[in-house]
DNA sequence: ATGGTAGTAAAACTA
C-alpha cells in the first residue's frame, strides 16, 4: 500500500504557470498533477523544462484555449484521448498508472445560456458519461479530475442565489452531471468536507479582490470510483498558490490516496 | 453594476 496524491489545476497557460507549476511539484504537493487549459499547441508545449525538472508529461491541445496536460512522477502506463467532440478542441486526457486511470478533463465553459456553446456543454457532459459506460465499469479504479465548469450545490458559489442559472450553476448542467456521477463517482472533496460553505477553487479575475473576500465558486473536482473513494484519506484546495505573483483564476485541488 | 482582468497573439476571442 502506498499513499498517492493527485491535483488539478487549471493553470490558464501552462507557460504562464510553468515555474508555479515546477515549484509546487517540487515541494511535495503531488505525485499526479492534472492541468488544464494548458493554450497551447503540442509542438510549443514546453516539455523539456518539465522533464528536466524530474516528471513525466502527457499533453494534447492547441493553440489560444483548451488542452490538457498531465504531470507525474512516475510515467504513465498509457495515454490516451477519449472522445471526438466535434471540436479541434482537446479537453480529456486519459492516463493509465499502475493502481489507478485518471481522467482529466476541461469541460466546456458554456459561455452563455442562450449560446449554443451551452448545448455543447451539455452535450459534452453527456458524451463524456456514455465515454465512461463504454469503457469501463464502476468497480474500476478511475479518478476523474479537472474543471469540470460545474457548481453541484448552493455551498458550492458565494452568492447562489445571484447566480443560480449561470452557466456554470445552472439546473441543466447540473442534473447532466449529477447522472454521470450516478453512475459510479464520489466527490472526494466533498467526502473529507461534507457540508462546509465556502470552499471554492475558482475566483473571477474580473471580481474585486475575490481571495480577500472569498467570492469563488467550486468547479474544479476530483471524482473518484468506489474501490478509490474508500482509498481516499483527504483533500484540500491550496489557496497558497492564489497568493503568487501571477496566479491563475484557480488553484489547486488534491486529495491523498492510500492504494 | 452586462462592467471588470488575463492570456494568446497581434485584433478579437475565450474564459
Amino acid at each position: 500500500m502506498t499513499q498517492l496524491t493527485i491535483a488539478t489545476f487549471n493553470a490558464n497557460s501552462i507557460r504562464a504557470r510553468l515555474q508555479q507549476i515546477i515549484d509546487w511539484m517540487d515541494a511535495g504537493h503531488a505525485d499526479i498533477l492534472a492541468i488544464q487549459e494548458t493554450k497551447v499547441q503540442d509542438k510549443d508545449f514546453p516539455r523539456s523544462p518539465i522533464e528536466e525538472a524530474g516528471y513525466h508529461v502527457a499533453f494534447a491541445g492547441q493553440k489560444r484555449s483548451a488542452g490538457v496536460a498531465t504531470i507525474s512522477k512516475t510515467p504513465p502506463l498509457a495515454v490516451s484521448a477519449g472522445f471526438d467532440d466535434g471540436t479541434d478542441r482537446v479537453r480529456l486526457l486519459c492516463t493509465r498508472f499502475d493502481s489507478l486511470v485518471l481522467v482529466n478533463t476541461y469541460v466546456p465553459q458554456g459561455r452563455d445560456v442562450e449560446h449554443e456553446q451551452f448545448a455543447y456543454k451539455l452535450r459534452w457532459i453527456e458524451q463524456i458519461g456514455t465515454w465512461f459506460a463504454d469503457h469501463f465499469t464502476p468497480e474500476d479504479p478511475l479518478v476523474w479530475v479537472g474543471d469540470l465548469n460545474v457548481a453541484t450545490e448552493d455551498i458550492d458559489v458565494h452568492n447562489p442565489n445571484g447566480h443560480r442559472g449561470h452557466v456554470d450553476f445552472h439546473p441543466d448542467v447540473q442534473a447532466a452531471l449529477e447522472t454521470v456521477r450516478q453512475w459510479g463517482f464520489t466527490d472526494i472533496f466533498r467526502k473529507h468536507h461534507p457540508a462546509e460553505p465556502n470552499q471554492f477553487t475558482y475566483f473571477d479575475y474580473r471580481a474585486r479582490n475575490p481571495i480577500d473576500r472569498n467570492i469563488g465558486w467550486r468547479i474544479d473536482h476530483i471524482w473518484a470510483t468506489p474501490p478509490v473513494a474508500a482509498a481516499s484519506q483527504s483533500a484540500w484546495i491550496d489557496l497558497d498558490a492564489r497568493r503568487a505573483e501571477r496566479p491563475s483564476d484557480h488553484t489547486f485541488l488534491a486529495a491523498a490516496f492510500d492504494l
